[in-house]
DNA sequence: AGAACTCCTCGGACGC
DNA sequence: TGCGTCCGAGGAGTTC
């Protein structure tokens, strides 16, 4: 599932292989995907002989700035984009269809059907749901451990479902939590505002480096993920305790667990994590 | 405020 | 062994 890694890495390959395209169409064959705005013809309207300029991202979300709009994109669990050069027909899974004035075409993917777009004039997306609303980026300096503890001690969630909302801070999902989590020796159901400062510092930093450490091996293919070149991440391999249920923790040789918190999967060694 | 539900499909587990 | 069925995976918006 694309987490902050993830999608950072979609960025960059993608920058490789579509800047300064020009759209001639699009087409949408799941009309659901586009959220904004709500008509289709609009949607087509807005991108249609937009030039694409630049790759952003704003937590999980591309942001693919063109002449004078901004495709805000969220790939959610299985979303990805697909460069085709040849006269392919797409499959099922392909949802939305981006033609270039060059005969080349952008392809999203998404078997489950859960990805997002929407389409903003440049400079109203950030006011504009999805991007309003959201915290800080954990890679930026706009990520500070005082206002992680400050928001933390405002809440009775537990520090795991409080790590995953987007407004306390963008690009945790459910790998990357649990592995900043175990890092600091944290149990992911600790009270989020029972947390010391100091602890929050410790937090704080490892959730940057797990998250830096990600990014600067491509991210980590568990199931499905792949960049838009087709490659795999390699982060995975140093996953101490995501999808490692029954392995031996890293850190003591004990038996990783998996339970649920908040109903998500949880990776958690019994012993290094109280 | 925070938990529960919803969307969606596939693949792995399970049973006969 | 092989095939059918069922259910879990999960980000974030919406509802309760």
């Amino acid at each position: 599932m694309p987490e902050l890694p993830e999608v950072e890495t979609v960025r960059r390959t993608l920058e490789n292989l579509v800047l300064g395209k020009t759209i001639n169409e699009v087409t949408v064959r799941w009309p659901k995907i586009v959220k904004h705005p709500d008509d289709l013809q609009e949607f087509n309207a807005l991108l249609s002989g937009q030039t694409i300029h630049s790759i952003g991202r704003r937590g999980k979300f591309l942001k693919i700035i063109l002449d004078d709009v901004v495709l805000v994109s969220h790939l959610r669990m299985e979303g990805r984009y697909v460069y085709v050069e040849g006269e392919e027909e797409p499959d099922k899974h392909t949802h939305v269809i981006f033609r270039f004035t060059d005969g080349s075409e952008l392809w999203y993917r998404d078997v489950r059907k859960f990805g997002t777009m929407h389409v903003y004039k440049i400079g109203e997306e950030e006011a504009n749901k999805p991007l309003v609303q959201l915290g800080p980026e954990p890679l930026d300096e706009t990520f500070n451990p005082d206002e992680l503890y400050e928001k933390l001690q405002r809440t009775s969630r537990k520090i795991k479902p409080a790590l995953l909302d987007q407004a306390v801070l963008v690009g945790l999902g459910n790998i990357y939590v649990d592995e900043a989590l175990f890092r600091v020796g944290l149990h992911p159901e600790t009270v989020a505002h029972k947390l010391s400062k100091q602890q929050v510092m410790k937090l704080h930093k490892a959730i940057v480096e797990t998250l830096q450490e990600a990014v600067d091996q491509g991210g980590s293919t568990i199931r499905s993920y792949v960049n838009s070149q087709g490659d795999m991440g390699m982060f995975q391999q140093k996953l101490a305790v995501y999808a490692r249920k029954g392995e031996p923790c890293v850190n003591c040789g004990k038996e990783i667990e998996r339970i649920v918190v908040g109903g998500r999967g949880t990776h958690i060694c019994p012993n290094c994590q109280k």
